[in-house]
DNA sequence: AGGAGTTACGCAAACGTTTTCGTGTTAATA
DNA sequence: TATTAACACGAAAACGTTTGCGTAACTCCT
């Protein structure tokens, strides 16, 4: 009934606690005989030694620490799909905590991680952490020897290493092929500026503009507050995307920085009876579920996010396994791939 | 830099580590000089305990372990998002293994973290263990005196807390809706029967169609095999619907078991020149991101994730913090919701 | 037979806590 | 002044491991 120890099996077969150890790790100071014997014992009642203990022993948890601002989002879903698979084949755990975008919720899980329970921690900062632009809960983390590695919303000032993909890129491209394809009124949906990513993508669909010769146009580049994205402010989106569209007729191409903003632009097209992808081509940027299912099927530039995770895992790993080795930090750059759908072509 | 622990503390100011210790905790034992001087000190290089010696010593983590077959599924996500809240309400962690649809992944899994890691388990059972019927890691784990909560795919066979959401009626209630639009020829897009919740929607699908005297038919039943769902089968699944909707024109109306196979349905249906919902009326079950975002908008079952996660993360705690008084176990059934969106009005 | 070497095991410390109990010092009482 | 009570603190055990070291009992050699 009640969890087998050392301690157990040593009572049960009357020899000491250190003899008992050595044997199941097959020590040659155990004799043959005494050895089989526990082994047997062992394994009939099923030992497994006590993580916790080993642990403590160890100084090591075999443990990561995720941090993620949402896990209602498919995009992290699959970047921890990555992280959990190394993790696993790695022989490690995975524990989860959400800051959900919330600046308070990041630093308390990652206080009530920090103390023991993780060997190190993989994250992406809450919306609001890139807001105020706070990051001693970071550094002091790093400081006190907890490794981290941030992807997707990297922090600039916080040395660690970091898994990313090209954002500016990523937009480039997709803002090229919606040219590529004729569209000359491309309007953009993006983020705030304090969203990094948002405005990486943002600079992205500038550059691709200015490489074409096309003036960009102020009252087509729609930058969004984060209230849209709750829950109470749904219709929010939907009329400024509208607004945006009613406004602006001559619009024929739409780069969005993310899906649901896409996905609320090809809704509000349609009930304006514009025909996608003939009157308006889209294009959205992570590759979710979202895309692949709606119709018309939606172009995305896709982030390979378990490969993020993946890669994210393995860095951090690396670090944990070397400790005698001081690595320099990396930023490892995931490479962006557009996946064409019916709504550009 | 390194963690401060008591010895430190201890050495630094020159008292015992006891001293230390029940000054932190504020003991009346040690006078309240010392008592300040060892919180001001601890408070200044903020000092944290070690939570592994904690659980070491009291044996209790303080940490759920978390099983799905899945994370890139909007639905483990939002039990997931649940178990979190009030895991995190009540002062625990969240840890969290996926079997990949795996028998032997869950088992794995569930041995990592059996072993002094975690308090209690709240798991959805992988489709493999379904099929094969093998639950001596649940049933061994819960005799060695770790508490499980299962969710979702619950199974009759081992004694445990549940939450679960009523298949049965959810289905029906789905099905009669249909039926009260004017549906006469309903088709059914289902899992084969080993799937649990595929067989109880199912068997709701049958019961509204008796109860409102439509004789079912056989050909518009289809159940779809497991391997519909992996990647490399994709277009299987397509062809299969396409095959039903083409054979059986008279088909006015579809319940899907979930959101892929409506969104599947809708398209083909779509493809094949069909108005919805005016043609065929689609509903799906469980209201994820998908059905929101469709166009039409699916109308759906919704199961309430979140609730069935806090739910059970409830049960699981309740459990863990009242392991003298012995509580029989208890099956909580989470109501569904029939959210109604366009392709059904 | 006496010394050296081998074999097979146990003791104890360590990881970082909490907590029971023991004890030396001081203050209060008879 | 001698006894007791209150106070303030430390020693040690315990949680379950691993591991360096000590040692009793043999075996072997000369």
């Amino acid at each position: 009934m009640q969890k087998l120890t050392l301690k157990k099996i040593a009572q049960e077969l009357d020899v000491s606690i250190s003899t008992v150890s050595k044997a199941l790790r097959d020590s040659h100071e155990i004799s043959k005989d005494t050895r089989e014997k526990i082994n047997a014992f062992a394994k009939l009642y099923n030992y497994k030694p006590n993580n916790i203990a080993l642990s403590l022993k160890n100084r090591k948890t075999k443990t990561l620490g995720v941090i993620i601002p949402e896990i209602v989002h498919h995009f992290f879903t699959t970047v921890i799909s990555g992280i959990e698979k190394v993790a696993n084949e790695r022989g490690y755990n995975v524990i989860i905590g959400l800051s959900n975008e919330s600046f308070t919720k990041e630093v308390i899980n990652m206080e009530m991680l920090a103390n023991g329970s993780i060997d190190g921690f993989i994250l992406s900062v809450s919306r609001e952490t890139q807001f105020l632009k706070d990051y001693h809960h970071l550094t002091e983390t790093i400081y006190q020897g907890m490794p981290i590695v941030m992807f997707d919303r990297a922090l600039p000032e916080v040395e660690c290493d970091k898994v990313v993909v090209d954002d500016v890129e990523g937009a480039r491209k997709a803002v090229l092929n919606l040219i590529s394809h004729g569209c000359q009124n491309i309007a953009i949906i993006t983020t705030k500026d304090y969203v990094s990513v948002g405005m990486l993508r943002t600079n992205g669909y500038l550059q691709a503009l200015q490489e074409s010769n096309i003036s960009m146009n102020e009252k087509i580049i729609l930058k969004l507050d984060d209230k849209v994205n709750e829950v109470e402010h749904m219709n929010l989106l939907e009329k400024e995307i509208k607004n945006l569209l009613v406004k602006n007729p001559e619009i024929d191409g739409i780069f969005a920085v993310n899906e649901i903003y896409a996905l609320s632009a090809m809704k509000e097209a349609q009930k304006l009876g514009k025909n996608i992808p003939k009157d308006i081509k889209v294009i959205g940027f992570t590759d979710g579920i979202l895309s692949k299912y709606a119709s018309p099927g939606l172009t995305t530039v896709s982030q390979h996010g378990k490969q993020i995770g993946e890669k994210a895992a393995h860095l951090l790993i690396d670090r944990l396994e070397n400790e005698h080795i001081d690595t320099p930090f990396q930023t490892v750059v995931i490479e962006t791939e557009l996946i064409e759908r019916e709504s550009t072509f």
